[in-house]
DNA sequence: AATTTGCCCAACCGCAGACTC
DNA sequence: GGAGTCTGCGGTTGGGCAAAT
């Protein structure tokens, strides 16, 4: 296929995609080592990959960032994220910010490839006897979750017994997996008094 | 052994909000 | 204040792999 010209007639820069090599991989870690995880575009061209600001930003969070937790997914963080998604909705960013070393695509994928099915399996065999049944139902289903179903909570001031910025969900100063459950229960208390 | 099916996960896409000039 | 650009987020896609047929 042909390379576009740009505005300039010249031919544009073929952008590389796909998946990442080991080469790529140092390069990017390099150019981040100087300047930072910041200016992605800039970033990008540092590194002369002919990779977007976007891909290189995605790669750094989701793959090089230092401290990433990979794979095996503990019974405890499986209930923080169940519980954790109940609260919030499809809110991934702010999910993984709880859980110290896990990106938000990981947990998202987590979701989609486990926990959605194991509550529509539970929901199928016992019935929808909790409000975290009903809950999960309610935002589990594609389009009608996420920004809205956390948004709803927002309005109905249901988050803002825990401050959830973005700031501290850096993982500068991760909340202990125990600290988090606590306020859960508090959290599901509370709703069963509304 | 070859093919099909299903699952997992890395990566991309589109959008919205934040930021900069 | 407005336009343009950048960043971050959530949804979706597609390749690779293993299990099933």
């Amino acid at each position: 296929m042909p390379v576009a010209p740009n505005s300039s007639g010249l031919p544009k820069r073929k952008v590389n995609r796909g998946a990442w090599t080991t080469q790529e991989d140092r390069k990017l870690a390099q150019v981040i080592e100087v300047h930072g995880p910041r200016r992605w575009k800039a970033v990008a061209a540092k590194t002369g990959l002919n990779r977007c600001g976007k891909s290189c930003r995605l790669r750094w969070l989701n793959y090089l960032r230092p401290n990433i937790k990979r794979g095996d997914i503990s019974v405890q963080e499986e209930d923080l994220i169940l519980r954790l998604h109940k609260l919030l909705g499809n809110r991934w960013s702010l999910i993984a910010g709880r859980l110290p070393g896990r990106t938000d695509n990981e947990i998202k994928n987590y979701w989609n490839s486990h926990l959605s099915k194991k509550i529509k399996h539970k929901q199928h065999r016992g019935g929808r006897s909790t409000h975290m049944q009903q809950d999960s139902a309610l935002c589990t289903d594609g389009a009608t979750m996420g920004r809205g179903c956390a948004a709803q909570r927002e309005a109905n001031g249901m988050t803002n017994c825990v401050n959830f910025t973005q700031d501290d969900s850096t993982g500068k100063d991760p909340m202990n997996l125990e600290w988090m459950s606590r306020f859960l229960e508090m959290d599901e208390s509370w709703l069963d008094f509304l």
